[in-house]
Formats: structure tokens, C-alpha cells, sequence
DNA sequence: TTATGATACCTAGAGTGTCTAGGTATGGCT
DNA sequence: AGCCATACCTAGACACTCTAGGTATCATAA
């Protein structure tokens, strides 16, 4: 998959893994990578400043919880981060369905 | 709809547009808004830049045209365009789908 | 005749999200 | 002791898009 298709998408991706329940940035990653039968491998160095500009809108709320010795940041979605998840889901049908409009549009007008 | 959703996805729209018979950005930027019923506007500033990366990639080719008295360069697809076109078709394909898997996946596991 | 809007193209610079490539640290296994 | 998986962090580079300017033609209206 190129990566580069996923740009601007992160968000909807991210929000969506959070709403199924709290969870850390790792478990995030592989969830996704789960989910979208590897078609989503999302680098560290991508999914972490996402997560940090979620919380800085105020999408996301975290907190440090410690498992078998290891520090864990928990993200859970805030109430404008629920609502914003249901807008950009509407906002992907849309944009989803025009791109496949225009793809699957039958040929005409050669020249 | 948002216009960051747009990059990456452009230039498959402009292949697209292009396949079905050779067009002037202008032309293709029109044919957008009309297809995705005014999802897609794409401003010249981005359309342009988007033409000549496609030609500078050979998935284009561009000849000057005078109708009415204005000049227009008209795109048509190359053999290579056309593949890439079905590539990107594709890689459009399995893009929604893995999108539309984390989406709508049930919630599960509360925290 | 002048102004305006649609058509049609061009471009520099700024902005922004993602990636690369480095870093730290713990626990389990060999 | 070495290695891999887990888990997080960050600076700088990169690439695509947008903003905001520019030029020019033609049709229409004032």
C-alpha cells in the first residue's frame, strides 16, 4: 500500500482504533495493522505526532499506566473527539463515493 | 469537503479525467467539480504543478491548442499513464477497503 | 470605451502531515 | 551477554497542496 494515500486519513484511522476502547500508541499501530490486513504499517515516527496533535485539539486524553514493567500512554477519545470521529466518517463516505465516481466513470469523447 | 483528504488521491482523479479523452486543465478541474458534485475543486495553484508532474513522468503527454483565440494544452494519456492508471485503480481499491474495515469494525473491549 | 466575469495558463513561497533515522528503556529468551 | 519485541520520543527532510499573485483573450453589459 502506498503510504502516501494515507495522508490526511490518519485522523479517521485513529480515531475509529480509539473509539473500540483505550488504548496505547503500540497497541494502536498493530491494531491497524491488524485490521487493514497489513495495508496499514503506520512508522512510530508518523503515528506518535498524530496522536500528540489528537490531544492538543483535545480529541484524545491520555494517561501513563504502567503493564509488566513497561510505561504504556493510554489514549481514550474526549466527547469532541467522538463527535469529530462521526464527522470525519461522513466526511470519508463523501469523499470515498466521489472518488469513485469519478474513477468508474465510463470513457466518452475521445480524441 | 476537506481538501487535505485530496493528496495523494490527485493524481488518480487527473488520470481518470484524462482516460476518458484528452482535456485541458481547465477542462479537468471542471470535469472534477461536475463528477464528484463539487466535492473536488481543485485550484489552479495545485492542478497545474499536479500536469506537469504527471508529464514529467511520462503519464502525460501535453500539446498546445488555439480555440476561440485562447491557448490550451491539452493532456492525453500515455501507455504508460494508462498503466499507471489501472495501478493506482487498484491501489484506490484496496485503500477504501482497508479504510473501510477499521471504520466500521464493531467496538469492542470498553476501558 | 470601459468594466467585468469566464476562460486559460503560470509560478514563488508558505504550510503541513508523513517519513527517516536516530535515541532511550524494559522484559524475555537463548 | 546478545538479541528481539515492546514502548515511547524527536529533529530534520521531504513532498504535495494552497495562497496569492501574475498574464492574456473573449463576450457581455454599462
Amino acid at each position: 500500500m502506498a503510504a502516501e494515500l494515507i495522508r490526511g486519513h490518519l485522523d479517521l484511522l485513529v480515531l475509529s482504533v480509539v473509539a473500540r476502547g483505550a488504548r496505547h500508541g503500540y497497541a494502536i499501530a498493530e491494531q491497524l495493522r491488524l485490521t487493514s490486513e497489513g495495508d496499514f504499517d503506520i512508522p512510530e515516527g508518523t503515528l506518535y505526532p498524530a496522536l500528540y496533535r489528537l490531544e492538543a485539539g483535545s480529541l484524545l486524553t491520555s494517561e501513563w499506566t504502567v503493564v509488566d514493567g513497561r510505561r504504556r500512554r493510554m489514549y481514550r477519545l474526549t466527547r469532541a473527539g467522538k463527535r469529530e470521529l462521526a464527522r470525519r466518517t461522513r466526511e470519508w463516505t463523501s469523499f470515498a463515493d466521489a472518488v469513485q465516481r469519478v474513477v468508474s466513470k465510463p470513457a466518452r469523447s475521445q480524441m
